[in-house]
DNA sequence: CAGTATCCGCCGAGATACTG
DNA sequence: CAGTATCTCGGCGGATACTG
């Protein structure tokens, strides 16, 4: 499995990746299927933090930096929806919810973990530096 | 380009986390870093063509279903000002304009395998079928 | 504590027209 | 052939208020 590539020809290029349908929207190739599944910017944190313990709302709407209660919310819900993570209500008072990873999921930290390392390897070639917040305010 | 910022709240400042700034964008991650240049919805797909080939712009335009020519023109600006493609002009009439692939896009290209080897395998998981050209012209 | 519901601004991306 | 320049739009994601 090592750079052996046969030679195609365009036809079959084009041919190779038709486009298709998933929940009514059209995908041009499996890159965007991937990244409609655990991208945007939300998902991959989340399950980064899930990849190994269970936690509660609260404990994610902590550890992660800049999350919103909405977006929190709706990640969740979509990761949930698509067998990404899974969600415990007890049915307490006040509310307690867990989640916690799924195979499928656990396979999606592996991809995101590679784009991770791979972000990192890029930031270091481009001169970028972490917890670099001098200078930071409201803007835009 | 990008120029564009996301709004930091003054929690921001009081947080120590591993944000960090590049040509005046704040990111929160590594993968978001990663995203944000072989990201968006053409980029990857370019990549790809280019990664064993040199193409003419027209070439492109041509393999790549759906893209236009400004997304193609605009994203082939960013992957060259990134070092991702090389583009050599050659001084003719009527124009011809060759790109490559750089070593930093080879690596690039490996993880855009990664990603789309994952997306096949979710696709699986999911059932989805290949649909044949409906003849939509729009997605969504 | 965890979850909805609204409102809205911004940006990626499409359509179209014009140029050397 | 290859490249700009505008205009437009949908949707992601942020801010805020309300609820059991």
């Amino acid at each position: 499995m090592i750079h052996t590539f046969k030679k195609v020809s365009a036809k079959t290029i084009l041919t190779a990746m038709p486009d298709f349908f998933y929940n009514n929207k059209l995908y041009y190739n499996p890159v965007e299927f991937a990244m409609d599944r655990i991208g945007g910017t939300w998902k991959m944190p989340i399950l980064w933090r899930l990849k190994d313990k269970v936690m509660r709302y609260g404990e994610l709407k902590k550890d992660i930096p800049h999350i919103t209660h909405k977006m929190l919310t709706s990640q969740l819900r979509e990761l949930e929806e698509e067998g990404f993570i899974k969600r415990k209500v007890y049915a307490v008072v006040p509310p307690k919810v867990e989640y916690s990873i799924t195979t499928r999921g656990k396979r999606a930290v592996m991809i995101v973990d590679i784009i991770r390392n791979y972000g990192l390897e890029l930031m270091k070639e481009f001169g970028v530096e972490e917890n670099k917040n001098t200078g930071t305010k409201n803007r835009k």
